[in-house]
Parts: structure tokens; sequence; C-alpha cells
DNA sequence: TCTAAATGTACCAAATAAGTATACTTAAAA
DNA sequence: TTTTAAGTATACTTATTTGGTACATTTAGA
């Protein structure tokens, strides 16, 4: 139950957008020494978002990349869609006919995973830039466990 | 935010165990051919469920394994930390040095990931087997998106 | 003491994630 | 019309994780 390093990017590199004054062009270039994502990788996700329309890209001379919409309107969901595809926490949720034992439609497990997926999509829905920018004046927040 | 196929499996093992009366002791072999999971690899699986007190196992002329605690008593959660070991969102949730931009205790990013992490575990440890095994008088649930 | 079970450790293979490389195209500003 | 920066497409490499196998050992009952 993880998200993977290139979410991580992906929300790293959103927030260092918003972190810009509404509209300003990036370059990849510049995102990825700031942000400390390899170039090559950085340019393929970029676009991952962008295609997706999470964010938003310009070419030519001045061109970058830059977050148009309002931070209420990305969430962690749209992000984690944008780069690794549809949310699903077992393959028999997006696929009935790979369950093992072939039992997809009536397995009672596989029933309350479905419920679980549900919850924690809507989670992750709520789980908005708005939110990850309104923190609590900067405070030193232990994330430690 | 995948469960991985050996939690799947696990799920559906201590499921089928809950299926025999309590206490009813199955032998690897027959729980491998009845849900369809490799011997060997089975038995690693249900050496870590035994090992985490998950169900119980027995050695020896007619030893096997059982389940002897109630279906209240094992969640998700607790299938997934025996096999899979601790859950955590990110990496850097589990340790704060392997933040790859150095900033692992002041990311919003990851203060927000820390909040949705605690919410994801509490999902998990309300997904019990009392849950899985009260259904809805067999109806044919439909899981598919 | 034989046999049927689980245990422990080590190893191998397949799949996925992460990162690189190359070559060419398109758009916009100077 | 040259330069700059992104887009598109494809392919490849490397690292990590997951899934699965093999084999020798230990435990307990008949």
């Amino acid at each position: 139950m993880r998200i993977t390093q290139e979410v991580d990017y992906a929300m790293r590199v959103i927030l260092y957008l918003y972190k810009h004054d509404p509209g300003t062009r990036v370059e990849a270039k510049v995102i990825s020494e700031s942000e400390n994502v390899p170039l090559r990788f950085l340019l393929k996700l970029l676009r991952k978002l962008a295609s997706a329309g999470v964010i938003s890209s310009y070419r030519g001379t001045g061109g970058g990349y830059a977050v148009v919409k309002k931070p209420s309107q990305i969430s962690l969901y749209d992000v984690e869609v944008a780069t690794d595809g549809p949310v699903y926490v077992n393959k028999c949720l997006l696929d009935a006919s790979l369950c093992n034992v072939g039992r997809a439609n009536i397995c009672e497990v596989h029933r309350e995973l479905k419920k679980f997926q549900d919850k924690l999509v809507a989670e992750m829905k709520s789980l908005t830039f708005e939110r990850i920018l309104s923190h609590d004046g900067g405070k030193d927040t232990a994330i430690n466990i």
C-alpha cells in the first residue's frame, strides 16, 4: 500500500509550482535541480501531468510548466491517476477475470476490498493542494513514527 | 496503492479456514489445492501468519493450520503487517532520512500524506473477518467498475 | 522409529518501477 | 530564421520488489 516514487515527485513538483506566482512558467531544468528529480525522468512525468490536464505546458522560448488550476482542484487522486493510471487495490477489482480462483464476482474478500477501495479513493480525492498549502504557520510537525 | 498478491492469498486462506469448524486443522497441501496457491509459497505465507499470531500451526502427523481467533480479532491490517511488514504510504513516513530532498520533517506533502496514511490504517483495521463473513445473504454483489 | 506434517534458510525468476538515451517534431519569441 | 524549450515516440538499462522454488531440518503422533 504505497504511492510510487514518481507520485511523490509529482506532488512535490506541483507544490513547487504553486509556490510561484499563479501562472508562472518554470522550465523543467529548473524544477529538476530544485526538487532533485532526474531531468529525463521529470520530463516524462511532467508530460503525463500536462496531458492529463493537471498542469499546463508551454513551448518555445520563455516556455515551461505552470499550474493554472486552483489548489482545491488538484488532488492526490488526480496525480495518482495521471502518473500511474487507474487506482485499484487488487487486480480483480479492475478486471474480474483476473481472479486467480475464478470466483471474482462472489468472493467475500473482494466484495469488502471494493468498499475499502471506495473509501481510499474518497480520501485521495479529499487530499487536495488546498489542504497541503494551508499549513499551521510553518510549525515543525513531527512526522516520524 | 495496491495490496500484494500474497496479502490477497492470505485473506482468502484465512477465510477458507473460517469456513471450517472452529479450530479444525487443515494441512497446507489441502489449502494449496483448494485455494489455488502454490504450495511452497503458501507454506512460507502460512509461517508468516502463524509467527505473527494471526493463525495457529501444528506440527507432525495430524498437524496443519487453524484459526483460533474470533473473526472480529483479525483485520486486513493484521494480515498486511504479518505478510508485508509495516504499513507506510511513502518511505519517508517510515524513516524521515529517506526523503530525497532532505526536508522530511518540514515537507507539507509528507505531512498530509501522514494524515492520509493514518486514515488508511484505520480503514484497514476496521476491515475485519467479522465484516467479511457477515454477508448479505449471498446476494450476487457486482464488484466490477 | 517411521512417517507426516511444519520450519528455516537460501536461492531463482518474473514483474514492476526508476532512470537513460536518441532522434525527430512543434511552437513561440527574439 | 535562428534559438530555445517542450512534444512525441521508441527503446533500452538498471534496480527493486514480488512471486515462486529447492532442500535440508525439526516436531509430533502412531
